[in-house]
RNA sequence: GCCUGGGUGGCGAAAUUGGUAGACGCGCCGGAUUCAAAAUCCGGUUCCUUCACGGGAGUGUCGGUUCGAGUCCGACCCCAGGUACCA
């Protein structure tokens, strides 16, 4: 009767008894070692798509293998429930996005307990919760009175017939993505968090992270770019007034020709308001996105003003053009241009005929030739008067000294990394706390007046916000001076705000006051962290940021939030990531309906090693399923005939004995991959091996039946994480009781490995003429004595001079001729 | 443009510390079983050459280091992710 698999009957039969046993809640109270396991949470936009499939099944399969492992586990999940997607469904719908969302949740959390993930659902939230974002707002309230949040004027894509801001997203080739009108940078007031004051920090503890890959903690410290450079001070001519630039390349200082500003720079705005070329330089500027990729890969353009500056060191005038790739956001929006010693510089005196002069040279035979490109390298000043003949130390240190003697220069740290503008003009996302009053401006809502709820009961009657029309929002009295015709913010927060701290909030999900409790110093920090390589930057860097704001608030006992990272790579779709392609083909719904979920798990984990990309394709699931049911078969038909007597592992035949060292090999393989490796792709090709052995083994007496009992046993438990339905069900047919999830991993049994003789790959100049057979103990000149023996060896030797002999242990003999 | 990855049979991939390239699986070919089909089982499957034994080539391209390179070094090409308002 159990010769059938029937997938959808044990996987619910699976999933009842662990819900029942509520096997996944943890508490702190559990013994073992707490194992923080946390998989990145979903955005809900409807359904899940297989990218979602592979990393929660990864993250499963984490989670399991540590509870075998005998870990206290807690595996949460929550929803990323805030963003434009929700927005763009009610404009085009009319479904609130509240609603939409709460839908969506109600669907994929459905699917996630389809498949058999170990989740702790107790611990479950969504961010668009008040009770969540409450804490949020709270610690906005607190970075405020810190110093650590301020407002400033930022640029935005503005589309001039929507009259709104845009997403880069929704910037498609310059134009918004509804009216197709040209979208301009547009100014506006914006709040910041200074992560720039932890900049530091933030790189300096990358070094000490050895649980994430060095991939994304170059990238993380290229982002934050740190560079040891000289903010020199140029006196406008004619203005009261100093243009200060940040330099790597002071050295190259008696180069500078001109120096450029930003179009939205305050010395761009006076030269517009005296000539009308500039002013219309300015106004093509403003034709152009925010994305960085738009401006580092356009036409540089730019245009002089009336402007000079002096060199502060020679007092000799330099002009001040305007320059489309100058950016504001980034140091003081003015750059110094010295074109002999800078391409980008270089290519634009080239195009406006600025003189290039050369006050570097090579020192050694680089080729110098000003007239074909910028000389870029360090080198020799020439032609710097009094620092002709020094070299970049040297210069750097007179020139910064030189500046800093006339009060005109320092040397500073810059970083690359800006401040994080978190104002949003969107609906969807969580209210800014503060309200302006016309008589004391900007005032913050007091934290007893917390949470300022967002309203739910909204009709979109355009693509604007909602709340920017809505009074019973919008009115209100202010907390200092009590006015009453006070308005609320109507901007919300960056949605990276939530991600960056409900891993913390997962620790105590209830927790009232403050945003977490002690609870969190138990389970934080999340020792594995699973996730798309796509939030190897922005997130990733936000989630630190937050969790040292938390550390300094008193509120976490530690420095970084994630111990060891995984990040995954894509699961693409037509060769584009899946949350970014259009069509339902990633949608599991249908393959967990066919196959159920053991088959679509282990396909996805045998399709690919977790960090590599792939093309999502069904091709795998016939494989898995066909696996599964040989395992299934196997365990049947080893069962009906007897599981076996004791095992002699002394007296075994060398069949019996070979079998038994694949079980032990496979075993010892799959803790290496699943602990330290991370690549569960070979845990499923060993377990296939392993299983393709068992059925090629015949056995002869009791204790072969019990060293199959072993081997099956073995491959139960070593897929268990990767297809436990299966796993429980097998269980008990191999004679076991109870449930897989708090079974312990098997013992190893070294002895079981040992071979007594080992094949030996013989090369001839590197070349494979053969292979031979030796005892495991052989000492080298046994090996070679052999090796020569070997009928094709013999033949590629004959008539040659050997020169050299290598043998390498259990491996290969390479015997090098003349 | 810049930063970070990746490129291996018809396909997904394996090769962990520089040591047999292609494990495992998909697909395909042949066979068994079947009235037939599905399912299952057995064998084959990088390319060229050879009746065969064998030989030659081969891990994006070009070059280098080494007894030996998919792996290390240099240059280049292509693809993907990120690029601060998609999440």
């Amino acid at each position: 009767m159990n010769a059938f698999y029937d997938p959808h009957r044990i996987e619910s039969e699976a999933q009842s008894a662990w819900a029942q046993a509520k096997c996944f809640e943890a508490t702190e109270s559990a013994p073992g070692e707490k194992y923080y396991c946390l998989a990145m949470f979903p955005y809900p936009s409807g359904r899940l798509h297989m990218g979602h499939v592979r990393c929660y099944t990864l993250g499963d399969v984490i989670n399991r293998y540590h509870r075998l492992k005998g870990y206290n586990v807690m595996q949460p999940m929550g929803w990323d429930a805030f963003g434009l997607p929700a927005e763009n469904a009610a404009i085009k719908n009319g479904i609130p996005p509240a609603q939409w969302t709460k839908d969506n949740i109600a669907y994929m959390r459905g699917q996630m307990q389809r498949l058999g993930f170990g989740i702790d659902w107790s611990r479950e939230f969504a961010t668009c919760d008040p009770e969540y974002y409450h804490w949020e707002q709270w610690l906005f309230l607190k970075l405020y009175e810190k110093g650590l949040v301020y407002r400033k004027n930022a640029v935005v894509n503005w589309d001039p017939v929507d009259q709104t801001v845009l997403a880069n997203e929704q910037v498609v080739d310059g134009r918004g993505w509804r009216s197709g009108a040209v979208v301009e940078r547009r100014e506006m007031a914006q709040w910041f968090l200074k992560i720039t004051h932890y900049a530091e920090e933030l790189l300096t503890e990358l070094d000490k992270m050895e649980g994430w890959p060095e991939s994304v903690k170059s990238m993380q410290r290229n982002w934050i770019g740190q560079s040891q450079g000289v903010e020199i001070d140029f006196p406008v001519q004619g203005r009261d007034d100093v243009l200060t630039v940040f330099t790597t390349r002071p050295d190259t200082l008696m180069g500078a020709t001109y120096v450029a500003v930003a179009a939205e720079h305050p010395l761009a705005k006076a030269a517009a308001a005296d000539s009308a070329e500039v002013a219309a330089f300015i106004e093509r500027c403003k034709q152009n996105t925010t994305a960085e990729a738009d401006l580092a890969t356009m036409e540089k353009a730019g245009i002089a003003t009336t402007f000079n500056v002096s060199h502060p060191l020679t007092g000799k005038p330099l002009p001040v053009w305007v320059a489309n790739f100058v950016l504001m956001e980034y140091g003081s929006g003015a750059v110094m241009s010295v074109p002999g010693h800078d391409q980008r510089d270089w290519e634009f005196a080239r195009k406006y005929d600025i003189p290039i002069g050369q006050v570097i040279e090579p020192v050694d035979d680089t080729p110098c030739d000003l007239s074909v490109a910028a000389f870029t390298e360090h080198g020799r000043l020439l032609n710097s008067g009094e620092f002709d003949g020094l070299d970049f130390d040297a210069a750097f240190a007179a020139i910064a000294d030189a500046l800093s003697a006339k009060n005109l220069g320092r040397r500073v740290t810059n970083y690359r990394l800006r401040d994080w503008g978190v104002s949003r003009q969107r609906y969807w996302g969580c209210p800014i706390p503060v309200i302006h009053c016309e008589t004391c401006g900007v005032v913050p809502v007091p934290t007893r007046d917390l949470p300022v709820v967002l309203p739910t009961d909204v009709q979109f009657e355009g693509v604007r916000s909602p709340l920017t029309t809505m009074d019973s929002f919008l009115n209100c009295t202010c907390p200092k001076c009590g006015r009453t015709d006070a308005r609320r913010e109507t901007d919300t927060f960056d949605t990276f705000m939530e991600s960056s701290w409900y891993y913390a909030r997962f620790a105590c999900p209830d927790a009232n006051a403050p945003m977490v409790d002690d609870r969190v110093n138990y389970w934080a920090p999340v020792d594995h962290y699973v996730g798309g390589i796509e939030h190897a930057i922005l997130h990733l860097l936000y989630a630190r940021f937050f969790y040292k704001l938390m550390r300094d608030e008193g509120l976490v006992g530690s420095d970084e939030p994630f111990t060891r990272l995984l990040m995954l790579g894509m699961v693409l779709q037509d060769g584009k990531k899946m949350s970014k392609s259009a069509g339902d083909a990633g949608d599991p719904q249908k393959l967990l309906d066919k196959y159920g979920a053991d088959t679509v798990r282990t396909a996805m984990m045998f399709a690919a090693p977790p960090d590599q990309s792939f093309e999502w394709s069904e091709a795998g699931l016939e494989g898995a399923l066909r696996f599964l049911r040989k395992l299934w078969s196997l365990a049947h038909d080893h069962a009906e005939d007897g599981l076996g007597g004791e095992l002699d592992a002394a007296s075994l035949s060398d069949a019996a004995r070979d079998l038994r060292r694949r079980t032990y090999a496979t075993l010892a393989k799959a803790d290496d991959d699943y602990g330290r490796r991370i690549q569960f792709n070979t845990v499923v090709s060993a377990v296939m091996e392993l299983c393709n052995a068992v059925g090629k083994f015949t056995p002869a007496t009791e204790s072969d039946r019990a060293v199959v009992t072993e081997a099956l046993r073995t491959a139960v438990v070593v897929i268990s994480p990767i297809a436990p339905h299966i796993a429980e069900a097998l269980w008990p047919v191999l004679g076991k009781q109870g449930s897989l999830v708090g079974f312990p991993w098997p013992q190893m049994d070294d002895s079981a490995l040992t071979q007594t003789s080992v094949e030996l790959v013989v090369q001839v100049n590197g070349k494979v003429r053969g292979k031979v057979q030796v005892a495991a103990d052989a000492d080298q000149d046994r090996i070679l004595t052999l090796a020569k023996a070997e009928d094709n060896v013999a033949r590629h030797l004959d008539g040659k001079t050997v020169r050299k002999e290598i043998v390498v242990p259990n491996k290969l003999v390479n015997i090098v001729v003349g």
